[in-house]
DNA sequence: CGCAATTGTATTGCGCGCAATCTAATTGAC
DNA sequence: GTCAATTAGATTGCGCGCAATACAATTGCG
């Protein structure tokens, strides 16, 4: 009966680390657009010029890698930055099937209005940076094991 | 120098936390993916029978309040379920806007089916229960602190 | 060299997630 | 009671996120 129960408090959603990972991502999101529109980016394209802004000129296998997305959703989402002028696609010289991805002037520019949104995102948060830093751990480490555990 | 680099890694922490977050929802997507495939369900359509198997016969609106969903992922999600023949929508009759949602006796028997779910993700997590509980508190504090700051 | 297997990207289809807009039902001020 | 404001859902449109598939370029094995 004890045991019943304890199967039956595993399947309440409050319990559920799963829903507030979920649900926190929602609210993350939440935050960030009006800040992201103003950059006229969309969360996930604000990534994929975070990884750019690091280093550019990478193949879109590599993107993917850094941001654990795959090309059905990283291609049409390219494209739509290339339409805004952000990036350009260029097929690899060496080898014809990667598509190398550099960033226009307007996408080099764009990193110095985007310099304030962390800080906004920070104050948002209400929390201290030790907090956020071994929340950010412990979150690393769960995906990395959920990651493996996926491979098998 | 050694300053001001410090300054901007901490300002982006706020950044990395919320990759951590979004990288780490992906990867229990896919944990869930194959278990939940067995019950013929998506993960936010789990998250829904798990509301309803709590308490079921409630309106749209309180799924979505409980899930931090809008009418317009929940109207066709639902129908998907009703289609699916695990749930009943039905206008209220005291009210008629709302939509109440009932479990049919097949969506009950799902439960069953369900329980074993939470152990398996579990086991894939590596962790132990203690340090999942206390990363899902820390998660629901942030959560409703970014919730707080968007309702301003 | 020749050909099968692998790799990198593109495409299609489906299910969210959410903003914006719409409609019908209810409430509230007077 | 009347009419404006509010509320609950539904609809539309767009951008992911990913599985499945396709295809061309490259690699590797004989």
């Amino acid at each position: 009966m004890a045991k019943k129960s304890m199967a039956e408090a595993q399947l309440m959603l409050g319990n559920q680390l799963c829903f507030a990972i979920y649900s926190t991502a929602h609210a993350f999101n939440r935050v960030y657009k009006p800040l992201l529109d103003r950059l006229g980016l969309t969360y996930p394209q604000y990534l994929v010029m975070l990884v750019l802004w690091e280093r550019d000129g990478i193949a879109v296998k590599e993107i993917g890698e850094r941001l654990f997305l795959d090309s059905g959703t990283l291609t049409p989402l390219l494209k739509r930055l290339e339409a805004a002028h952000l990036i350009r696609r260029t097929r690899s010289s060496e080898d014809e099937r990667q598509v190398l991805i550099a960033l226009s002037a307007q996408g080099h520019a764009l990193k110095e209005k985007a310099r304030k949104v962390p800080a906004a995102i920070l104050s948002a948060s209400g929390c201290s940076i030790g907090e956020l830093s071994s929340l950010r751990k412990n979150l690393v480490t769960l995906r990395d094991q959920l990651n493996a555990a996926v491979g098998e």
